[in-house]
DNA sequence: ACGTTATATAACGGTTTTGTTATACAAAAG
DNA sequence: CTTTTGTATAACAAAACCGTTATATAACGT
């Protein structure tokens, strides 16, 4: 069971169209932060302060290779059911975003 | 299947904890505007406005009954089965709140 | 060593959120 | 008609949010 805080909590930080769309493509498999670079309108600052908040509320896990950070949702997350029921429900991105990650492993 | 910007909007919307406390009160059934005015600790005007965001995002119903006004989750809404399953998943709010509602119908 | 690439942090500004108090509106009660 | 009770709105302030640019850190390549 949640408790009404931690889960407003998490509630807060995927009530945002970009994160939401982070996650949807982490549905996926890892992502390189570089990837969400190219995809999104938004400066890569914005894009890092996104995964940290993310991050922090659990729900992601971080791996370096070399230069490269990949992330990946948190499957030991007590909140990963919840978010993969919403992910499933979610269309897929529109915007085809070219994740072809030049910084592929 | 929800759109991420649907889906967003009602996410953060839910990531409130007096919020996500006042639609688990409604799980139980309709509540007064005043029952919940007596279970926080904010103002009739801020309990006013959390309502208003509830109603504004499609996930409750009203019902005027004399100078009351009674909430109840819009069972019709979209999002519904996803509210039950997160208030469902939830711990009942500790603060006993006496709802015995003096105003009851 | 130096420059380049990937990522994070700092500092700042505009907008949104969330509370407040004051006031308006709606319905009931005296 | 005037007062009381329940609810909503207006106006405002503090804090949070989300973007920006500038800068720092980390790791690689030459």
């Amino acid at each position: 069971m949640y408790t009404v805080d931690n889960l407003s909590k998490v509630l807060k930080v995927l009530g945002d169209p970009t994160r939401l769309t982070m996650l949807k493509q982490m549905e996926a498999g890892e992502q390189c932060a570089c990837s969400f670079v190219d995809c999104f309108d938004i400066s890569q600052p914005a894009i890092s302060r996104h995964l940290k908040m993310l991050r922090q509320a659990g729900l992601l896990l971080e791996r370096r290779d070399k230069q490269w950070i990949h992330y990946r949702l948190n499957e030991t997350s007590p909140f990963y059911p919840l978010v993969m029921d919403l992910l499933n429900q979610t269309e897929t991105a529109e915007a085809a975003c070219d994740c072809d990650t030049e910084c592929a492993i």
